[in-house]
DNA sequence: AAGAGTGCCAACCGCCGATTA
DNA sequence: CTAATCGGCGGTTGGCACTCT
């Protein structure tokens, strides 16, 4: 127990992903989804265990990652997370678009601790540094297993065993740029109730700060992301009762507590379920067949896949949803499909041959500027994402970037401002412009 | 210029609860 | 009921790149 099996299995590869292996799970994961992690390797031709796969995916190949620095804001929304939530990274992670847990922890670590510290306040606990230097310093806020089990299934959130390492007034008082919106969203995240899978009561009323339409715009259980299976339960939910996933395709918006969420208009004849996002809910669909159409495109930073249905749905959707250029068409996020249904529905004697755009997958992972884009996951129209340049370049070059990089010196990239990026960090711009 | 020290971060490890056979 | 398996999480580590001396 505790252990996976496919860990033993021999002649699994470890350690950093090869451009080509990056391939191979993108392509896969393109065109079946990943289904059960544990098959993934195996009909991806990977030498790898799923868990690899999984993490690989989730931190690093998912395309609504956003890369590159994290702003001010951010900063001080996860110092104020953190305050409330320990080191729940997953949790923390779920408020924070296109950032994974991995992402925030390392930041943690390397960055934030440290910042807080030369303010004077101790990250355990958030409190000054003063009150807390005869108790011990810098213990981990993290609840062991079994409180996190207990606080993980409590229905009010922060009590129990709940040891949130600072009251709400201490954080809010010593995050020192913290500013009145994540002060905001902590207070009503505490207010709301921490539970992972739902907050209590949770009828959270949509608010009209992001939404195309304010009579679209209605109440539904809204829950924290990142819990599959409750958004899945949701998701049933809505699709059985909600009226804005009826027949008539409507689209409508919802605006959490930790930012605007807008749910795309819905292709009609799809299996529709949700799926984690960063961002906030979306619906993932089980494309019924290959007439569709990817168009990847990216909004806020963040790549979304446009899907041109062969339905005249989309000019519906145009219509209802007035001129808001992002909903012209259905849309669809990348990836992780009904888990229960990708893995059969994937036909493994056909080799992968969807099409992103007018671009067929094939074609597709044969243009190294599309496998650069997608394997690196930039979504290049943001000056916050960012691609390490390497000192090298050859045909075992060890990451897309590389290429990307050497793209740029050769001009087949446009070349970008490099002055403000620390650590000669190159920023890759309008990427998806030239597909 | 070279070695040591440091920081960053991708990936691994080990554990957990949930699910399944 | 039990054991096996899975996805998920947080802690930790190894290696690379950068900075300092």
């Amino acid at each position: 127990m505790g252990r996976h099996s496919c860990c033993y299995k021999q002649k699994l590869r470890k350690g950093l992903w090869s451009p080509e292996e990056d391939e191979k799970l993108l392509r896969y994961i393109t065109q079946y989804g990943h289904g059960c992690w544990s098959s993934v390797p195996k009909l991806a031709g990977l030498q790898r265990c799923g868990k690899s796969c999984r993490l690989r995916w989730i931190n690093y190949l998912r395309p609504d990652l956003k890369r590159g620095t994290f702003s001010q804001e951010e900063e001080d929304l996860i110092i104020e997370l953190h305050a409330v939530l320990g080191n729940r990274w997953s949790q923390i992670a779920a408020q924070l678009p296109g950032r994974t847990d991995n992402e925030i922890k390392n930041l943690w670590n390397s960055c934030l601790k440290k910042k807080l510290r030369q303010k004077g306040i101790d990250p355990a606990t958030h409190k000054p540094l003063s009150e807390v230097e005869h108790g011990g310093d810098d213990k981990s806020t993290t609840p062991k297993s079994h409180e996190r089990a207990a606080f993980s299934g409590s229905s009010n959130g922060l009590s129990q065993t709940q040891q949130a390492p600072n009251s709400e007034n201490t954080l809010l008082e010593h995050c020192s740029s913290s500013n009145a919106n994540n002060s905001s969203k902590i207070s009503n995240l505490m207010n709301s109730g921490l539970d992972k899978d739902c907050f209590p009561n949770g009828l959270l009323s949509s608010t009209s700060s992001c939404q195309p339409s304010d009579d679209l715009v209605g109440h539904f259980p809204l829950q924290p992301l990142g819990n599959y299976a409750s958004i899945s339960r949701l998701s049933e939910a809505i699709s059985n009762h909600s009226p804005w996933f009826g027949q008539s395709g409507k689209s409508f918006s919802i605006n959490t507590e930790f930012g605007c969420s807008t749910m795309p208009a819905i292709l009609p004849h799809s299996n529709i379920s949700f799926h984690h996002d960063p961002v906030g809910f979306r619906p993932a669909m089980t494309v019924p067949n290959d007439n569709y159409c990817f168009k990847p495109f990216a909004v806020d930073e963040s790549r979304y896949w446009e899907v041109n249905a062969p339905t005249s749905s989309g000019a519906g959707n145009a219509e209802l949803l007035g001129s808001g250029s992002y909903f012209e068409n259905s849309m669809l996020s990348w990836g992780l499909e009904n888990c229960n249904t990708m893995g059969k529905e994937a036909d493994m004697n056909n080799p992968p041959g969807g099409h992103i755009g007018d671009i067929k997958l094939p074609d597709y992972f044969h243009d190294p500027l599309l496998i650069g884009a997608a394997s690196q996951h930039q979504a290049p129209q943001s000056l916050y994402n960012e691609i390490k340049p390497d000192t090298h370049f050859d045909t075992n070059y060890s990451s897309s970037a590389m290429w990307l990089q050497n793209q740029q010196d050769q001009g087949l990239l446009p070349s970008s401002d490099t002055s403000s990026c620390p650590k000669n960090i190159q920023r890759l711009t309008a990427l998806f412009g030239h597909i």
